[in-house]
DNA sequence: ATTGTGGCCTGCCCGC
DNA sequence: TGCGGGCAGGCCACAA
């Protein structure tokens, strides 16, 4: 599904679009636009500006015009289409098929069309979309801010990742990554971590964003294979457990990824210094 | 204010 | 072979 990684490939798909005019924006369903009933505006806004920049904030593609900005969301299924060229192969959950049925919004600029292909409509275009509720984008958060987008909460860590109002870019897959990875059972209390292991967690957060950019999306994780029934930790062969947390469909090592601190080895450090 | 839950949306897959 | 139920989860509205 596209997260953070995706929405990043997604923008440098969109890059040679820069500096390109706006001729026509098709909305092929009405349903794709927010707010509800918004398309006339969201034509007339962007209608003749010229493509400035390509932002992403999280999961947030934002397309600067010379009028306004284009906010894409993709939802669990949103493709970027770039001159008719999909800019991922595959998604994880979406369907392999290409059906032109599925393409809910076109916009046709000087340099070739952009569009999002979208089965389930999750997700939306939004005209001038609000940033100010989103949170440090995850890729450049500094340990400082994570600590606090996770402090006196009690809501497990994993809901925290989640939320985009605290950290903006980590879905589901990446944060079973992370999680897995920094040997951080998800469902701690966000605000239980020790100092120790925020820092593990944002240095895990870093390299696991680092290497799914480099391998190609976020379900390139090394836990990911392993999300199903029988699977298995990568790292001990332990069988993998399974339960919903934060809603999502949520899958951990028992052995290393444990609730109380310091207890099961995991890949605690000596402290630095 | 914070936190949790249900609904939206549809393709796919399994069992009957 | 067709069909129905369950599942996937990002986001938002809504409730407590």
């Amino acid at each position: 599904m596209p997260e953070l990684v995706e929405v990043e490939y997604y923008r440098r798909a969109a890059l040679p679009l820069v500096g390109a005019t706006i001729e026509r924006v098709t909305v092929r369903d009405e349903r794709f636009v927010r707010p509800a009933g918004g398309a006339a505006r969201l034509r007339r806004a962007l209608r003749g500006g010229r493509i400035d920049g390509l932002e992403r904030i999280g999961k947030l593609l934002i397309v600067r015009t010379s009028g306004a900005s284009l906010g894409l969301r993709f939802g669990m299924t949103g493709v970027l289409v770039v001159e008719g060229t999909d800019t991922l192969d595959e998604l994880v959950y979406g369907p392999t098929r290409r059906d032109p049925a599925w393409v809910r919004l076109v916009v046709t600029t000087s340099a070739g069309d952009l569009a999002v292909r979208d089965p389930r409509i999750l997700g939306s275009a939004e005209l001038d979309p609000d940033t100010s509720r989103l949170g440090p984008d995850a890729l450049g958060v500094t340990a400082g801010q994570l600590a606090a987008a996770l402090s006196g909460s009690s809501v497990p860590l994993k809901a925290r990742l989640l939320d985009q109002q605290r950290l903006a870019g980590v879905g589901n897959l990446i944060a079973d990554e992370v999680l897995w990875r920094a040997s951080l059972h998800p469902q701690r209390p966000a605000g239980s971590l020790t100092p120790a292991e925020v820092r593990r967690l944002h240095r895990h957060l870093r390299t696991a964003l680092d290497d799914l950019l480099a391998a190609g999306g976020s379900h390139q994780g090394r836990i990911t294979p392993e999300r199903r029934p029988g699977g298995r930790c990568p790292r001990d062969g332990t069988p993998l457990r399974r339960a919903t947390v934060g809603g999502r469909t949520t899958w951990w090592c028992p052995a290393h990824q444990t609730l109380t601190p310091g207890t099961a080895g995991g890949d605690t450090r000596r402290a630095g210094r």
